[in-house]
DNA sequence: TCAAAAGTGTTCAAGCTACACCCATGA
DNA sequence: TCATGGGTGTAGCTTGAACACTTTTGA
């Protein structure tokens, strides 16, 4: 049984991918060695396939490229003007994945020509990838001002002037260093391990881990860790 | 020109359609008189057609339904469970609506078998549209705490009182008064006209209507309406 | 003249901002 | 021993929550 009248349309899925190496936030991008607009960077995506739940795609596109799974996922906007693709009028569905940059198969990235770039410095993308680019940092901004989704980018074992540093990147200013971490830890979701960063250059900084309950239960609840 | 691997799918959006009428937060349902599920009640949808924007499309949909035109939408998530419909696979672009609920076309909607509902009072819907209208809820619930969006479900000319009463309705609680009308105002979004409601049964209260230059230069901006 | 709704004022506590100061480390 | 980075404390201001009082209107 089919519905009779209205046409079928190509669904794709096109992924914003983020990682956070100390300094800078970055994004993951593929240099495509197909047509159309090869040569040119764009998203990792690929193509809805007909037995295939929407989260399901999208975390296989995701695997495709960087070798994990369980990845914190967002769905975004479905992107739909009628010429965004010159092939075919294709809706994309946009989602973004917040990755511990550390864990991600590099060896696998590039041989799926990936490459990764500073925000500030990323190129031109095809069709309509910046304008995805865009919604997904603003939902970025939007939503890590309000909820913990920033430890996503983290490895396990953290300081508080490395999750300052990433809010930094993610908003592109400077906070208040004393007033940062009374902030974060105000929250109650971190849990001191006792142990210090030798990596450090002088004074080493405690290593806090996220308490995985309270993020769990609380991950809905409003923090405000940012004033917007 | 074609892209030949993957396969083509049925796309649908579906309108989550809010009105308030001065006491209760209200959706517009219709009661399908077509298979499948026929007599059941669902939310306003349709197919996306070949040469359709998206959000044209979303907009052609609450036209058949309420004869209104520009009007506040904003897309939602896309659902894509290969088995929310039973005829096809077909993926649902959500959005939802927030209509002035004097201004639609009754008779319309009454021809299409439209009927409002309290948000309390809410039938069982087809497919998977429950999640839909949670979603949207949450969404309006969300948003309305820090953005101006609730002034879509007003008349023009409202007052402060009216207004709280629709932020009593979307987050189902009481809210203090003077607090209230303090911290509207407070915004600089609301200008007076000097004229009073004559509907009032007692002391008539002021109306006011938005600063649409305002209003739209702020409407991304922060206000906190209401503290989450 | 009384009840219900609308408008304005005040107080107290909590949270945020903007600072100063001290400690640990390695060059 | 000195520069750099990390941790804690505090004063002052702003904001929000919880209140009381007054005014307007129709019954």
């Amino acid at each position: 049984m089919q519905y009779p009248q209205a046409s079928r349309i190509m669904l794709a899925i096109d992924c914003c991918i983020f990682g956070f190496d100390g300094d800078d936030l970055k994004i993951l991008l593929i240099k495509r060695n197909f047509e159309p607009e090869a040569g040119k960077w764009s998203l990792m995506g690929g193509f809805l396939k007909e037995n295939e739940d929407l989260e399901i795609a999208a975390g296989r596109i995701l695997h495709e490229l960087t070798g994990l799974n369980n990845v914190y996922m967002e769905q975004l906007k479905a992107h739909g003007k009628t010429d965004r693709d010159p092939v075919e009028r294709t809706v994309s569905i946009c989602f973004f994945a917040l990755i511990n940059i550390h864990e991600h198969d590099s060896e696998l990235a590039r041989k799926k020509n990936g490459q990764w770039f500073n925000i500030a410095d990323k190129p031109n993308l095809i069709f309509d990838h910046d304008a995805m680019v865009e919604s997904a940092l603003h939902q970025i901004r939007y939503k890590a001002a309000l909820h913990p989704i920033g430890f996503e980018l983290l490895p396990e074992k953290f300081t508080i002037p490395q999750l300052q540093k990433l809010y930094e990147a993610i908003y592109d200013s400077k906070l208040d260093r004393r007033n940062f971490s009374r902030k974060i830890l105000s929250t109650k979701l971190l849990i001191s391990t006792g142990e210090k960063n030798e990596n450090a250059a002088t004074n080493k900084a405690m290593l806090y881990k996220l308490d995985s309950e309270k993020y769990k239960s609380q991950f809905n609840a409003f923090h405000y860790f940012i004033n917007l």
